[in-house]
DNA sequence: TCTGGGGTCCTAGGACCC
DNA sequence: TCTGGGGTCCTAGGACCC
C-alpha cells in the first residue's frame, strides 16, 4: 500500500503558522511579481476565486470581502517543507516527497499498523501538532490510486482528513467518484479527447480497451491504466534523481525594451543559476538563454526567442556562464520591443568530478573553483548577492513586484518570533 | 520514367505535474 | 497598468551512418 500525504492550501497554511490572525479569514498566496494566485484558503475558494487568476482581475472581489494577500515567500515554505517532510519520514522509513507540498510513503513494510487509517491519523496529527501544517493523508495500493484517494478525503471525509482504499468494493467507488479529468497524469488536452469519446469518470477508464488506449494516450496511458486496475507501474524511488536540467527565469518587475536593462536582468538570473549547479555539484555542456515579450500585450509587437549554445567545456563558474549568457543574448536580442521576461537553463548536466577538460581550454579552472566557494559562501553566510558581479548592474528595473511579502520567520535570526 | 533498408542519435515541441 | 517558475517524460521527424 502507498499513502500520498499533502500539506492543505499549503503557502497559505504556511502564512498562517506564523500569522494566526490570518485563520478564519479568506487569504491567498500571490505568484512571483504579484501576478495571479497560487495558493488559496478554502474561504477564498469559496468565493470563486480559482487557481491562476489574476491579481489584477480579482481586485474587485478581493476588496469587497477583505481577501488577505500574501507574496510568495519561498524561503518560508521551503523551510516548512522540509520540517514537515522531517516528520512524516520519522513514521516512514521507506518515502519520496514528490513536490514542495507532497510526500509519497511506502507501507507495504510497516506490517505492524494492520490499521493504515489509524497510521494516516496519527502522521496527521503529529505533522499538525510539531509543525502547524495540515495534511491530509490518501492510501491505496497504488500511487495514482493513493492520489485519487487523497482527493476524496478532502472532499468526503475532511474531518478525519484520511482516507483508505484497501478493499476492492472501495477503489471501485474510488473510480466512480472520480472524473476523468481530475485524474493524475490526466491534463486538459486528454481529458477533452476522452470525454469526446465517452469516458467520464475513472470507473469509464478502466474499462477501456488495452489496445486503444495503448494507441492513442501511448505508454503514459498504458501505465496510467494498469495504476488504476491496482498493479503498480510508476517506480517508487527512494533517492532523488539527479536533475537533468536547471533553470531561472522571471518576469521583470515593469517592461524592458533596453538591451542593457536586461543584460542586467540576464546575468543575475545566470548567476543565481550557477550557484544553483554548484549546490548540486553539476556542471552544465549546454546553455539555453530566452527573451519574451507579455503575449496577453495585443498591441505589442510579439517576439519570443531562444538559443542553445555548446559550452567548449562543461562548467558552473559564474563569471564564465555570464560570458556565454551575454554571446547568447547578442545572437537574439532585438531592439523595438517591450520585453517581459528573461531567464537561462543549463542543460545536458555532468557530475562536476566527471567533467571532460578541453585539449586548449585556458580558463583557469582550480583558481575559479576556489573563488566560486569563496563567493557561494559569503552569500549563504550573509546574503544574497553579497557579493556579486558589476554586469548585474544597480538597477531595480528589472526586479521583481512583491508588496506583500511576509518575513522570512524561519530563516533568519533576526525574523524569529518572541513566544512570552 | 525509374533510386533500399536497416540502424542511431539528437532536437523541438507537446503534454503533463506542482 | 496588471497574467509565475520551475521541472519531467514522450514522440515525431530530421540528420546521419553503412
Amino acid at each position: 500500500m502507498i499513502a500520498l500525504i499533502d500539506c492543505n492550501n499549503f503557502y497559505v497554511s504556511c502564512e498562517r503558522v506564523f500569522q494566526p490572525v490570518l485563520i478564519g479569514r479568506p487569504l491567498i498566496v500571490l505568484s512571483n511579481n504579484d501576478g495571479c494566485a497560487i495558493s488559496r484558503s478554502n474561504e477564498a475558494k469559496d468565493l470563486g476565486i480559482k487557481m491562476g487568476n489574476a491579481h489584477f482581475m480579482i481586485k474587485d472581489l478581493i476588496q469587497q470581502h477583505n481577501v488577505q494577500i500574501r507574496s510568495s515567500n519561498y524561503a518560508l515554505y521551503g523551510d516548512m517543507s522540509q520540517r514537515v517532510m522531517q516528520v512524516i519520514k520519522s513514521f516512514v522509513p521507506k518515502t519520496e516527497v514528490y513536490s514542495i507540498d507532497e510526500i509519497f510513503c511506502d507501507l507495504s513494510e510497516l506490517e505492524a499498523y494492520n490499521d493504515l487509517t489509524a497510521l494516516g491519523i496519527q502522521i496527521r496529527e503529529a505533522v499538525k501538532k510539531y509543525t502547524g501544517i495540515p495534511v491530509t493523508v490518501g492510501i491505496a495500493p497504488t500511487k495514482v490510486l493513493a492520489k485519487m484517494s487523497n482527493k476524496y478525503a478532502k472532499k468526503l471525509t475532511a474531518e478525519i482528513g484520511v482516507h483508505c482504499a484497501d478493499t476492492q468494493d472501495l477503489i471501485d467507488c474510488l473510480l466512480r467518484f472520480t472524473p476523468v479529468g481530475d485524474i493524475w497524469g490526466i491534463g486538459s488536452e486528454i481529458e477533452k479527447l476522452l470525454l469526446a469519446k465517452g469516458f467520464k469518470t475513472a470507473a469509464d477508464l478502466v474499462n477501456a480497451p488495452e489496445e486503444w488506449v495503448r494507441k492513442t494516450l501511448t505508454v503514459k496511458g498504458q501505465r496510467l491504466l494498469n495504476e488504476l486496475k491496482g498493479i503498480s507501474s510508476m517506480l517508487f524511488t527512494d533517492e532523488r534523481p539527479a536533475k537533468r536540467n536547471i533553470a531561472t527565469m522571471r518576469s521583470f518587475g515593469t517592461l524592458l525594451s533596453a538591451k542593457k536593462d536586461i543584460q542586467h536582468a540576464l546575468a543575475a538570473h545566470m548567476a543565481t543559476c550557477a550557484a544553483k549547479l554548484r549546490k548540486e555539484g553539476t556542471c552544465a555542456r549546454k546553455l539555453q538563454v530566452s527573451i519574451e515579450t507579455n503575449n496577453y500585450r495585443t498591441q505589442d509587437k510579439q517576439l519570443s526567442h531562444s538559443i542553445v549554445i555548446d559550452l567548449p567545456v562543461a562548467t558552473n563558474s559564474t563569471p564564465e556562464l555570464i560570458r556565454y549568457a551575454m554571446k547568447a543574448l547578442d545572437m537574439i536580442f532585438k531592439e523595438g520591443h517591450n520585453f517581459k521576461k528573461t531567464g537561462v537553463v543549463a542543460l545536458d548536466l555532468v557530475p562536476q568530478p566527471n567533467v571532460q577538460m578541453g585539449l586548449f581550454d585556458t580558463v583557469k579552472r582550480s583558481r575559479e573553483k576556489k573563488l566560486m566557494k569563496a563567493v557561494d559562501n559569503i552569500n549563504v553566510s550573509f546574503r544574497k548577492d553579497t557579493v556579486r558581479y558589476s554586469v548585474q548592474g544597480y538597477s531595480d528595473k528589472w526586479k521583481l513586484q512583491q508588496q506583500h511579502l511576509s518575513n522570512p520567520y524561519t530563516t533568519r535570526f533576526d525574523q524569529l518570533r518572541e513566544v512570552s
